[in-house]
DNA sequence: CCCCGTCGACCGATCGTTCGGTCGGAGAGC
DNA sequence: GCTCTCCGACCGAACGATCGGTCGACGGGG
């Protein structure tokens, strides 16, 4: 039907001074699709964005979303994918392998924040996810899995006695993950302060945020 | 999906003792309308939540649910205003006012996690709200003068010399709020530990999380 | 008798998804 | 160099389902 071309309105996305210049659309990369999904999400919440806000986003149709992607959900663990890559990566690094448990921790609290800077809104996404569909039950089941190992290796600190007597390990690894994940609540980047946040969330979980003077 | 149900009227409400009388449901106690409401809210988020399941699980018809409730957006307002209150009522207390800017902070502290475990629902889900309507958008609002009072206190216990030199005040502020309401993510009631959980988060937040043996 | 709480039926809008078809660039054959 | 064919990217229109919300009726206790 139709056959009608009529250049549509292209929602201010080709610059005006440019010709017909084909913009290839990069897979993986800045600009991807699945990146201006994630932003979408993380602005509206998952439930809350639909398709449309989708492809209004990107500059393309709803149907040629479909393309591109088998669906909403497929777009999800994709993203939700990447979060957990980056997170179980750094407890593959050998800084977290080798050393005291104390070392280790602080190794891994150092890359955990220095992931949750790098793919910001992907690790956004997967720390919101509350389990409605069977992709963000997965998500959620390796979440807890990655909270499981900080939680043998905080308990193995406090055994070697590297941690103050009285701590619960079980207490302490939750408090941890908060503190860690809550950065994704206000952290932008190309603020100043950035370089230095690992190290000063690190030293925030073992000094104290608000450590007594000296 | 698994739309399939099978005819569940009554989710194990009415007391066996009792006849076939009215329930007479309360208005703001347990097991109200916004009660039920609020812990859909929680388990599948408030977008994801339909009205269809909030009378479900109320046990009432949708019909007869906006007899109680102009809609689902004053269901949420309702649910923000009691957290936020809770909040709030924080600040004006006493320990709050007076005394040193680090004692201030430990008593707010303290109270934070106090009414976050007594109102856990209502707090989780203002903690969760993403600022998508007006409503959002006024308890979004109301959390950031929150969190700015905090702060100028924070910057007041750093100017006085109660904290260690080199704390950044911002930073802190953030740390510490991050550290605080991470808390909604996994407390129960009913669990041990629960009696001694806000002065154990208050020595989290000054000594730090896992402090170094003495 | 009236009125409060409940109900089933229904509304228009929007949801995620599908489908048939258009367009233009990249080769293949000559 | 010039067709012809193919194919991936894209599109408008429409699908059934479900959304938040409305309406008129009914029934039983004060």
């Amino acid at each position: 039907m139709s056959g009608l071309r009529a250049r549509d309105p292209a929602p201010a996305k080709p610059a005006a001074t440019e010709p017909a210049r084909r913009p290839r659309r990069p897979s993986g990369g800045p600009g991807s699709l699945l990146e201006v999904a994630v932003a979408e999400f993380n602005t509206r919440g998952y439930d809350a964005t639909s398709m449309e806000d989708l492809s209004r986003a990107a500059g393309i149709t709803k149907s040629s979303f479909y393309h591109h992607f088998a669906g909403k959900e497929a777009l999800l663990r994709a993203a939700l994918e990447r979060a957990l890559d980056g997170l179980f990566g750094v407890l593959a690094e050998p800084g977290a392998q080798t050393g005291t448990p104390s070392e280790r921790l602080r190794h891994i609290v150092r890359g955990q924040v220095r992931v949750l800077m790098a793919d910001l809104p992907y690790v956004t996404l997967l720390l919101r996810v509350r389990g409605n569909t069977e992709t963000e039950r997965w998500a959620l089941e390796r979440r807890r899995a990655f909270d499981a190992e900080i939680t043998a290796l905080v308990r193995a600190a406090v055994d070697a006695g590297e941690v103050r007597a009285g701590v619960e390990p079980a207490l302490a690894a939750k408090l941890l993950s908060g503190l860690v994940n809550s950065i994704v609540e206000w952290y932008r980047p190309g603020r100043p302060g950035t370089a230095t946040l690992p190290d000063d969330v690190a030293r925030a979980a073992f000094a104290g945020i608000l450590p007594a003077a000296a």
